[in-house]
DNA sequence: AGATTTTGTTTCATAATGTGCAACAGCGCC
DNA sequence: GGCGCTGTTGCACATTATGAAACAAAATCT
């Protein structure tokens, strides 16, 4: 299987195209669309949607609402997205070792990755307590100002975090939100010396989070957890215990995924 | 948005449908292939099949492995699969009472929708057991042969049962397995008079287990719960106790859909 | 290490097929 | 009960997906 190859050109399918363009248009805030409504968004003809809508209902990549009439996404896509692979055994690896922290800090708990620069969660455990934190696995994140974004940036080549912020920005969102490519750079080389990231506020005025990587066996990270608290007072002893419970889980799951190496007491040390 | 159509010629994108197909390929035992190896197997062109992968590739449809070069299912279909709104609601309004029911039985609990005349997994909480039971989320099992499947069938119509049967047909598992049609329609019948099903050995020999079904507001089955055990020896009171519980957490669960009728209390004395 | 097979990538001509237009048919809304 | 909406269908045309064949990079075998 040839890999370096230059891949030239791009050979793309324009009907593949713009049937896997309409199956993106569907979010969790608008989960259903009519016809007509799904041409005007994407700038389609009525009849050119209309028969991607059939030929993904033939494979139930969507699905009709019963009573509304209106399309959805299909069973199918629920079963193909439960098997991407990686995820499912990153999931699979790492569910014990957060149910377990989730026991210890009685917190909510994400485990995430990096995609297209921004935060994507692939697991969520939630906390017992009333309030919840908004948040749904195969939602996104911006990864600037939130714990496990950071994290996952600051393994990242410096370049690369560049053309993330040219593509996404620095939206502020409270004003502990750093904004300044600069401060952003030596801020996640601090996370990086550290190896964890902390929030506090950055995203939501409230929240606060504590955030440590996943390394697989090449070394390479991959994944990010953090645990979520809301608190209106910042109590600083709290946090390095957070910090000392994420760091030790993400420990253990790297172990798992064959991560040998650096992982020694003294970088668990608090 | 009318509903009646008659929805009479196909209107499909020839190429979008050889996209889908192409999907569907990858299995939870095959999940990765190269260009030559899919064309084969799917009797297409390589040259397709490259650019189709390459389009799908594009939007993240599918993504190439950095070691090996071959292609697994993207990142995308993660995401998009865990909007599936129906079965999201679903598993949101489900998961309390199926961790709650968790507790209390402390065995493998699962959540199951019929699909394509097949028991499809949509939730699933392990037992801390250390035996395991084979079966995963987005996974499939046959629907005559598994608690799980019964429950779903018995409340379809019997023609509908039918075209299941002479689709999937009854396969034989075990001795216990059910493979005659007259029969299945039989037991069908008592599932749907006591609002349970039971497997004692049917799928696989040493699996027992007591299922029921979930109601939504409209008063149709949409799901199912079981629980799972593995046991050498039956247990009659055991059995008993397992169907007890499932039945009122199911209750409980088409309560918060919605449900409201015929749940006397009667129906869930034992 | 060299030869051979395999696998992924590219080009190109041709025919298939996706597309836009325009018309039609249910459905709901005033 | 008519008006306007949305989904559906037929058709002609040109776009574009496709198969065949050639090429290149790996992998495999000898």
């Amino acid at each position: 299987m040839p890999l370096g190859y230059a891949r030239g050109k791009t050979y793309h399918v324009r009907s593949v195209l713009k049937a896997l363009e309409l199956l993106q248009a569907f979010t969790p805030d608008e989960p259903e669309f009519g016809v007509t409504d799904l041409a005007t968004r994407l700038g389609m003809h009525k009849s050119t949607v209309f028969r991607l809508l059939m030929t993904l209902e033939a494979e139930k990549f969507v699905q009709r609402d019963h009573t509304t009439g209106k399309y959805r996404l299909g069973i199918k896509l629920f079963e193909l997205g439960s098997l991407v692979q990686n995820l499912l055994e990153l999931r699979k690896v790492a569910r014990p070792y957060l149910e377990e922290l989730q026991e210890r800090c009685g917190e909510t708990i994400h485990l995430a990755v990096l995609d297209e620069g921004q935060v994507l969660y692939v697991d969520k455990l939630e906390s017992p307590k009333p309030i919840q934190m908004y948040s749904r696995v195969g939602r996104r994140a911006p990864a600037h100002c939130t714990g496990l974004g950071k994290v996952l940036l600051a393994y990242l080549p410096p370049e690369e975090v560049d053309a993330i912020i040219a593509r996404n920005g620095l939206k502020r969102y409270t004003d502990k939100t750093i904004t300044d490519p600069r401060k952003l750079h030596d801020h996640l080389a601090l996370v990086r010396q550290r190896g964890y990231a902390t929030d506090i506020g950055e995203h939501e005025e409230l929240i606060r989070c504590a955030s440590a990587p996943i390394w697989d066996h090449t070394g390479k990270v991959v994944a990010a957890v953090s645990i979520t608290t809301i608190g209106v007072r910042f109590d600083p002893r709290r946090m390095d215990e957070l910090v000392h419970l994420v760091r030790e889980t993400t420990a253990q799951i790297s172990y798992d995924l064959g991560y040998r190496q650096g992982m020694s007491d003294a970088s668990l040390r608090r």
